[in-house]
DNA sequence: TAAAAATACTCCATAGGTATTTTAT
DNA sequence: ATAAAATACCTATGGAGTATTTTTA
């Protein structure tokens, strides 16, 4: 078995140029260092070094591997740098992070310029679905975490922390009966009316639960919206009222109005990972950040 | 302490993605993988793996150290490759090659073609100067053989073997006095006549040793020449005769004369080479090449 | 004779094995 | 319940040591 150590003892030795002074080099006994050469050699089926009274000479051989022997040495050395500088610099690392795309266009924006000025050496790599693709891609590696509305089921694998609430606000046309109120209650809502987004996307559901409509109520069946825009322009055309999270209503934009819903419903906005990542403080340290 | 066993079982691990496969792959037991992947992991002090019932997954840095660990295990195989395949072609090596003056303007131009014919994959580099350096480069190493006139005061450590015999002859200007013998008697040559080559060449002693004439005998004085050709344009200028090997001489030159010597006067040009080089065949076969 | 490398041998650290436990699906 | 990795423990290989011999300048 060709090992690093008989490699180490071959290039100090062919730095050396001298038994003993390479096993002092090297911290062993010269008959160790002999051994091991002699191991090499007889490994290789080559003679690396010719001996002789007045100094030492490497072979054609020897100076070939002798060249590897250092590169192989170097690459060692890198390696356990790049260990040793993970834990001097643990930001440093770059996370895959999935959004919702509830989320990414409104908070993104304002969110990432934070974490990048908090944490210069961290780099995130962006990708939005839907929540239920990003717990699978979270699960299999393909993503380290997400920026997701919770409650999530609880695999006992990921770990998720609430980030903020983000209120919930009815929307709809200014010439909307519903237009007149100051704040909106539950009863006013019809859910024939209500506009939601395609099946999949978990603020269909949350606003199905702010507006308390059970499940097997009769909905607009006409309408499944893709994204939140396709759904303000939708209301904007007067097919029906939506809710909207807080920070994807433009307040300069007259063309929607917006009411408040009683009882202050809102989602939880977490973040979420796998507990077996070992990178837990960078999340934590993200999870800060985020917060701020 | 990193070592190249634990490289190969991570460079499986990742291959495989399953600790008892890898470990099948590396022709050991389940544990004993895992156990030299704990040791890798806490000699760099980091995780690499991300351990996970349904698979595993590389950490970041477990990526970086996966590539570095790849190109050792390459060099690795480059290293044995190199000194197996040395095995299967023991002339595919370079020799440099030292020759003596009087030798290599006369007789390299025919001896290369020929070793190059028989063993293409050999490389030589030439270096042309006198024997007491070439002696000297090939006992350091700098030369690992020679070409020279034997014989060489034997040091235990060169070995030494005789290529061919090269006759020596009288050349003087075809006005001279001797040009009307068929050969030339010793006795005919006036040593203060007789024009030799500096100090330092082989040639010079040779010379006088085929002449027999003694040390300390008064010689002439006011000339040195430095190289065969410019004793051929001395003797031209009538400043006297000199003993040149067959070789230097060229027939067609009617401007000199040549005559043979009395006793078939000669030197014996010959190959030599440290008896520590590991290549003792390919200087045999080097031997046979220079002979045919 | 002195200096350097090779050899002889002894010891112990550790890679590797088997058996078993832990853990999560 | 099952499958996979971790743990426990034992064995034996081989790396490292000291003492000694060999070799050549």
């Amino acid at each position: 078995m060709l090992t690093l150590r008989q490699l180490e003892y071959f290039t100090a030795l062919a730095q050396e140029q001298h038994f003993g002074r390479a096993a002092q080099h090297c911290h062993v006994s010269q008959p160790t260092l002999s051994h091991q050469i002699q191991l090499l050699e007889e490994r290789l089926g080559t003679t690396l070094i010719e001996r002789d009274r007045s100094g030492l000479r490497l072979t054609p051989t020897g100076e070939s591997v002798l060249e590897k022997a250092r590169n192989m040495l170097q690459l060692r050395d890198d390696i356990e740098q790049a260990a040793t500088q993970e834990q001097t610099d643990p930001m440093a690392t770059t996370l895959t992070l999935g959004v919702i795309p509830t989320i990414a266009p409104y908070w993104l924006p304002e969110l990432l310029p934070m974490v990048q000025q908090a944490y210069p050496q961290l780099k995130l790599k962006l990708y939005e679905n839907q929540t239920a693709d990003l717990l699978d891609k979270l699960q299999h590696g393909q993503l380290d975490a997400a920026i997701l509305a919770l409650p999530i089921e609880h695999d006992q694998k990921l770990r998720t922390t609430a980030l903020y609430e983000e209120p919930f606000a009815v929307t709809m046309a200014p010439n909307h009966p519903l237009a007149s109120s100051k704040v909106i209650a539950l009863e006013d809502i019809d859910p024939q009316e209500l506009l939601l987004l395609e099946e999949g996307h978990c603020l269909r559901d949350h606003a199905l639960e702010a507006c308390k409509i059970a499940q097997g109520t009769a909905l607009n069946a006409n309408v499944r919206a893709s994204s939140l825009e396709t759904l303000k322009h939708l209301v904007k055309a007067g097919m029906g009222i939506t809710l909207l999270p807080q920070k994807a209503i433009d307040e300069h934009d007259t063309s929607l109005t917006t009411r408040p819903l009683t009882g202050e419903a809102c989602r939880i906005i977490g973040l979420i990972w796998r507990t077996t990542d070992p990178r837990q403080h960078v999340f934590r340290n993200l999870e800060k950040a985020l917060k701020s």
